[in-house]
Order: C-alpha cells, then sequence, then structure tokens
DNA sequence: TTCATGAGGACACCGGGTGTCATCACCTCC
DNA sequence: GGAGGTGATGACACCCGGTGTCCTCATGAA
C-alpha cells in the first residue's frame, strides 16, 4: 500500500524509541526523529498528530481489543467480571512483550505530559467500555463507575507489573486488584 | 505582602476568565491575558507554570481539604467511607459556587489539553488520599484502589453536577454514585 | 506516454515556554 | 534621610511544537 518508502509510520516509531530510550523524551526533538527517520519534521506530523502521540502507538489497538472483548461476554457474565476479565486478557497480551513494554512506560514516567496523554488515553478507554456494556441493558451511570473501576484496578496492576521488573502474572495481579477493590468495598462493619 | 501592584495572581486570574469565558480557551493567547491584567507574557509564567494552570487555580486547595478530612475521619469509619465523605465534602463546597463552576468546566470540556490536566489533578488528588490512607494501616495497594474508585465517583458525580444545570445536591449525587459502584461490584449471582 | 494521486519537502508563521540581564519600587537599617 | 538589599517586573532573544500553503515528484493506471 505504501508507496514511497515503506512503512514511514514504523520507521518514524522506531526512531523515536531509539532517540527517546537513548536520550530521554525531552531531549529528542521531532525534527531529530524525522531526520533520523529519513524524513522532515513536517512530516512526522502527517503520521502523529503529535509528539506524545508517538509514545502511544497501538492504544487504539488496546482499546478495541478490550471493548470487542467486554462485547464478547456472555450476558450471564456481570458487567464487572466482563470488564475486569477484558482488560487482564488485553494486559495479558501486552505484558507479553515485556522489557520494551516496560522500558517504554519508564520513559512515560519521566514526562509530565506524557504522563497527562497516558491519563487520557485510560479515560477514553473508561468511556469506550462504559459505551460497550451500555449495550448489555446496565444503566449509564453504573457502566462509567464500573468502567472507570476497572481502568483503575488496569492502571494498578500494570504499574505493579512495572515495578516488578521480571515476569510477572499479570492476569494475577488484575485479579488482585479487583479482589481487594471489592473488599474495601463489600466487607462491611 | 505583595509590594508591587496587589495580588498580580489574582488579577492575571480574573483577567483570563474574563477573555476565556468570551472568546474560548484556544482563541486566547497568554500575552493578551497578562497584558489585559497589566502585566506582560513574561509574568504570567511567574504566576503559573503554564496556560492550561490557570483554569485550575484552587486545585490545591481542593486537594488539600480532601486529604485533611480523609486523616481526620475516625478510625472507625472503613477507609472508602471516609474517602467519599471527604471527597462529598469537598464538592459540596466546590459546587456552592454555583454558575462559575459550571462555566469553568465547561471551557475544560472544549479543550483535549484541558482535560488532560483535569485528569491529572484528579490523579494527583487519587494519590494524595491513597497516602492519607496509608496513615491509617490500609495496605498501599487498597489504598490506591479505594482512592481511584472514589476519585471516578467524584468525577461522576461532578459531571452530572455541571450537566444538571439547576441547583442540584452535590453529596447526593455522591453518595448516589457509590451506592451504584457498590451494587455492581458486591450484589454478586 | 500521459495523467491523476498522494506522500513528502520547502518555507513561513504562530504561540507556548524559558534563560538572562536590567530595572525599579519598596523596605530596612544605619 | 540616604545606602543598600530584595523581589517583582520588563526587555529581549531563543527554542520547539505545531500548522497552513504551495510545490515536487515517484508511482500506478489508463
Amino acid at each position: 500500500m505504501p508507496r514511497w518508502g515503506p512503512d514511514a509510520d514504523n520507521r518514524l516509531y522506531l526512531s523515536a524509541m531509539e532517540l527517546i530510550f537513548e536520550r530521554g523524551y525531552d531531549a529528542v526533538t521531532v525534527a531529530e526523529i524525522a531526520e533520523h527517520a529519513g524524513l522532515k519534521k513536517r512530516s512526522f506530523f502527517r503520521h502523529f498528530a503529535d509528539k506524545r502521540e508517538v509514545m502511544f502507538a497501538g492504544a487504539a489497538d488496546f482499546e478495541k481489543a478490550v471493548v470487542d472483548a467486554v462485547r464478547a461476554a456472555p450476558r450471564a457474565v456481570r458487567p464487572v467480571d466482563a470488564v475486569m476479565t477484558a482488560l487482564a486478557d488485553a494486559g495479558a497480551g501486552l505484558t507479553k512483550w515485556g522489557e520494551p513494554v516496560r522500558q517504554r512506560q519508564r520513559v512515560v514516567a519521566t514526562s509530565i505530559e506524557l504522563r497527562e496523554r497516558e491519563l487520557i488515553k485510560f479515560d477514553s478507554l473508561a468511556s469506550a467500555v462504559a459505551e460497550a456494556l451500555g449495550e448489555r441493558e446496565v444503566d449509564d451511570l453504573t457502566a462509567i463507575l464500573v468502567a472507570k473501576a476497572g481502568v483503575a484496578a488496569l492502571a494498578t496492576a500494570f504499574q505493579q507489573w512495572v515495578d516488578a521488573g521480571g515476569p510477572a502474572d499479570f492476569p494475577e495481579l488484575m485479579a488482585e486488584a479487583h479482589r481487594r477493590l471489592r473488599a474495601a468495598l463489600c466487607d462491611g462493619p
């Protein structure tokens, strides 16, 4: 399909990762990323909406995977369980890539603007999940709350996975987060 | 204490609100805000870290109020209830200001960068709440999850309050969010 | 061979944000 | 009351992210 230098998107992505992992996000300019990929600054912005976005390539795929899994869950499954399972599975797929993912996440942690972008990705994910829940006769308020709670569990489990360093079972981290949240909310005096 | 033109912070804030409410966030430059307050662009950045920050003046006070309330909650109160109550009370204090707060929030909704900033404020709030919970013998994982669930309820209730338009009882919106979340997580098959 | 197409380049411009040095009102202390 | 310290502001020069516009040119189809 690409009729020019093949795969400009991917070349830019790889170029960005190489330079940013080496020197840090703030110390690399868009012009440098582009030149390193054999392109010009102006062209970078034809492939990525802004500099931050290159760090979140694949986020749309992740969101789609989660939403599809929520939609595919049997109606008998409670909404919260459908969401937690979908997020755990998608997270398992992501964390399977191991070290590069951790490295990327450590870069995100160094920059406020990247943290902000990450949070809006999470928020977008929650909204999409809530909408998917709406298709299974869950009221809007419950849907968004369950979605946000799920995303909170995901973010927490993901952080633990990054900090763990070695191999860690992501779905188990998610399940543990779910249990703790449930205990905190449900076990009452 | 201020020995120059009094209250430059507040002048800049009022100047920003006036211009932004009138023309929209993107259509107003920092230089315009500063000049309108009798200052120069360079000085704006001596009072606010960036352009977005002027829309969130008072966020630090809000966070402090919440954290103090969590700390002040009796030990017998469950963590989740302490958090929800603290957030409901702080939210009540905020929503008491009525229309100007709704107007500000509508501006935030128009801009991606403002949404991002809002999300990181919420995230900061959750971290601060989690730390406060840590002081009452709540394990770290539970603390951050409860804090994030509370903030999710806050954000949802706040959105409902903005959309409601007229007077709305914020603590009741929070309580309803808490009930729905609890029902979704706890009522099992 | 010609032509439409779309990726990429050139170039100018804008606005947010920062480093640095100069200025100047105010306060204090002698 | 004058000297000096202090801190807020101004002036100015940059940098970089981001965009609008027009031009170039390889490619594939007719």
